[in-house]
DNA sequence: GTTATTAGTTAACAAAAGGTTACCGGTTAC
DNA sequence: GTAACCGGTAACCTTTTGTTAACTAATAAC
């Protein structure tokens, strides 16, 4: 280990890694309500402004997914002592570290549908 | 225009990007027979050899994802004049793109397994 | 003729992901 | 009191995804 402290991942390691992204980052909701909570970073984000921007979403889903974010540390949830009470989502300072592996999606996705069109 | 042709994807193109990079290569084993083939790559892969190193697959799933991945141009698939017939599956030179995206997902996945344990 | 090999296909089923509707408790405005 | 707004939850249904087991056609070895 003379050049590095970081063991090389296994094989098995490597797919359990992607496993895992596709598991926190994929399905049909995540990604969308990061980039909904990055577009609007500076502002206030309740529960149902994010469903009324993220087109198509139901409660349920939003809840779930916004809760699963959360254990993630992807975003953070603060009760705030308004007249309803509503809630703020935020996405945290690690919770941007998403975007670079979204760009490379994106990226990938644009160029494949030149590619196979 | 005076910097690039390239049009700046909008935020529509950009979510249905990242949902044809999910399509393509996401799910349970499309990775992992990518990963196989380029582990093997200089070798005759047959749809058995695939098979029998891709622990667990089954031959319905096998023969669908293949064929996926043919239709998206990722893998060739050539008939071989052996006796029994036998079928070789290769990577394409395209096919060789998807890994700059795996590793990012390998590297966020590992980096995430740390962050929440 | 029987068995084994390769490369699949088919049908039935189970599990996971996502959608729909109705509803709850707390609060405020009318 | 009634209706509306907020932030959800619970039950149920549909769609998608993946699994299991049985089967095919072509060839070859015994």
């Amino acid at each position: 280990m003379e050049r590095s402290d970081k063991q090389q991942p296994t094989c098995e390691q490597e797919l359990a890694a992607i496993r895992d992204s596709l598991e926190v980052l994929g399905g049909k909701w995540k990604l969308r309500i990061m980039r909904q909570l990055n577009n609007h970073i500076d502002e206030k984000n309740t529960f149902k402004k994010i469903q009324r921007e993220v087109e198509g979403i139901s409660a349920k889903m939003l809840s779930k997914e916004l809760h699963e974010l959360e254990i993630n540390l992807l975003v953070t949830r603060t009760v705030m002592s308004t007249r309803p009470v509503t809630v703020n989502y935020a996405i945290t300072e690690y919770g941007l570290s998403v975007f670079p592996v979204t760009e490379t999606l994106v990226d990938w996705g644009l160029n494949h549908r030149q590619k196979i069109k």
